[in-house]
DNA sequence: CATAATTGTGCAAGAGATCGCACATACCAT
DNA sequence: ATGGTATGTGCGATCTCTTGCACAATTATG
């Protein structure tokens, strides 16, 4: 594998460290002694070489060598997030789901924390835009993924873009969960992010019934990107009780409040 | 985290064999001192527990703690199987790619293989209907990556069927990159599984230019479904020389024969 | 009902593995 | 020659693993 005893140099070391992530990103672990005898270097050089790479942030050190580096990406900064109030929520709304539905599931962290009570559902058709959450849930034996096309976004790992308004404008009769950025009386539901807000409303109008996920933080905050108003939803699933107003309102457009049992 | 110091029973361990694999399946790996100090119990116990785990491999076992079971599904396997050749193929036909070309990669094993040089192109537009891919790729800061729509196949993580179809009928002006399971003269390319086959009919029919990727074990052996004639080829990508009547027949049909450099 | 087998757990000691450091060596550039 | 970088070696300190034993709780057995 790695013959270049003799006239070595700076090459030799680069050289290393990219075998290293490699492995590394195939294994999710490496031990030091495997490295050592592969590369034909000895444990300390082999030491030496993690140590850097972990300052880079390529990977982790662990005892005994190292593993993939676990994603600083934003993506993992959003599931952080009020994590919490989000794995609430996202187990509440997969409550109200039963065996055989179908589903549109959104690519947001919120709803990404349905997929432990998803999994215990029998026979389900789950539409997706979510990478993510295709290979998460492409794991229960008896249900039917579809994603949509579109382009990539790996920041979030979904698509987005006309190609998947394109592919949910040819599905009608599901039952959409989406996870809303900001609730407004006035400007109705919103996104953060243009492209997500777009597909939303196809989504939406498409679906049989819509279900929004929030939580006490998006109440009377609106983000940028105005996604429709609160006529198609059915439910609101929340984790705080959002006051007396918000629930006067949900009453007279005929929007049932999901809140966690007691407390 | 883990409250229940008394009352014990077989209950309790099953609780902590689920913390751990969902900890493991977040974070990659976990450390034994970790699982004893977030659960409550002793070391000895967790190594127990890990041991158990790794037994029905749920996980794999590494000095200090677990990591991550590689999975042993088909789709490992099959990446496993001519690993070699797969790999040389790969990156002899991505040699092929210039900066900004519009691309299809299919989901197989030996398109994976392409990955490496990939990244290194700039401005590439990919069009793609594998995830495992997506994300791969993704990683390219300018590339623009397209997924197709369609039914997810986990085993495979790619997607296929008529929403597959239908979004690749939208495109057209890219060079697809194909890799055959089967090639024979007179029954054309052909692949394993039939909705492959299908959706590559479309791919092939839509494409500008289409390359075919293929070792030396798929001349002259047909797989079951046909895809279709070598008339829209123009080149083969392979690992050895596939004979004589082979090099003929590519020349009377005007398909140039790609080949490592020497050896 | 009492007793025995089973299971889960904690503790501790010895063996084994790993880490970090200091120092030595080889190579390269100035 | 001098200094810097990369690497190898040896050793003590630290950490981890295995193993055997004891105890408690549950379950099975007479």
């Amino acid at each position: 594998m790695f013959d270049n005893d003799s006239g070595n140099g700076a090459k030799a070391a680069a050289d290393r460290h990219a075998y290293i992530l490699e492995r590394v990103s195939e294994n999710g672990h490496v031990a030091v002694r495997d490295l050592a005898l592969s590369t034909g270097v000895s444990e300390a050089t082999i030491r030496r070489d993690l140590k850097q790479l972990a300052e880079r942030n390529k990977l982790d050190l662990v005892y005994g060598g190292a593993t993939a580096a676990r994603t600083d990406h934003s993506l993992q900064a959003r599931t952080e997030r009020n994590a919490n109030a989000k794995r609430i929520i996202g187990e509440l709304a997969a409550q109200l789901i039963r065996d055989h539905e179908m589903l549109f599931v959104d690519s947001g962290t919120t709803c990404y924390e349905m997929r432990h009570i998803l999994k215990q559902r029998k026979g389900l058709t789950l539409l997706l835009n979510s990478t993510r959450l295709a290979i998460e849930l492409g794991q229960i034996p008896d249900a039917n993924v579809i994603l949509l096309a579109g382009q990539y976004r790996p920041e979030r790992m979904d698509t987005v873009g006309p190609l998947a308004i394109h592919t949910i404008d040819q599905m009608r009769g599901y039952i959409a969960y989406i996870g809303a950025d900001g609730l407004n009386q006035d400007f109705g539901i919103s996104a953060n992010e243009m492209q997500t807000a777009h597909l939303y409303q196809h989504v939406i109008s498409n679906s049989r019934e819509t279900i929004l996920l929030a939580d006490h933080t998006k109440f009377a905050a609106p983000s940028l990107f105005r996604i429709g108003d609160f006529d198609a939803v059915s439910k609101v699933v929340t984790d705080r009780d959002p006051g007396p107003e918000w629930r006067k309102y949900f009453e007279q457009n005929e929007i049932e409040l999901v809140l966690p049992t007691h407390k």
